[in-house]
DNA sequence: ATGTGACTTACAGTCCGTG
DNA sequence: TCACGGACTGTAAGTCACA
């Protein structure tokens, strides 16, 4: 698997989690203080996250990294 | 567990990982395209990666991501 | 509720050298 | 073989307005 390709994995994996606990991209967003906008380029994979806003993202939807990655 | 810890962690089992399969950290560096300082800097956790590095360092390894974060 | 573009600032990441 | 430094360059981080 190319590394674009995890990258846009790994964003519809957190849309995904977001999704089926019924949140909005705007409420996790402001859970795991990122920008709206911002979150929105990670779940389509077009931002190359930090390791440690991967963790942020993680504590805010209250689930292991190792579910993300 | 706090973020600088998870930093910490991640860059310590990148340093195990190396160490058993007997490479160095130029080598390691030189394999994952990562400049050999900045390997250094990553595995005391001092740097904050970027996913597709971690990606990157991971392949070189030839170990899943989930085994390092 | 979300996508997108334009923008500035902070820091990821490189390159070269030293002990 | 690795830690650490300085000086860079590129891009993630962060903010906002508009559709």
């Amino acid at each position: 698997m190319k590394t674009d390709e995890r990258m846009i994995a790994f964003g519809k994996r957190i849309r995904d989690v977001r999704r089926s606990k019924g949140i909005s991209q705007e409420v996790l967003a402001e859970m795991a203080d990122i920008d709206r906008s911002y979150m929105g380029n990670i779940e389509r994979g077009e931002k190359n996250v930090t390791l440690k806003k991967a963790y942020d993202i993680c504590d805010a939807l209250d689930i292991d990294i190792k579910d993300l990655v």
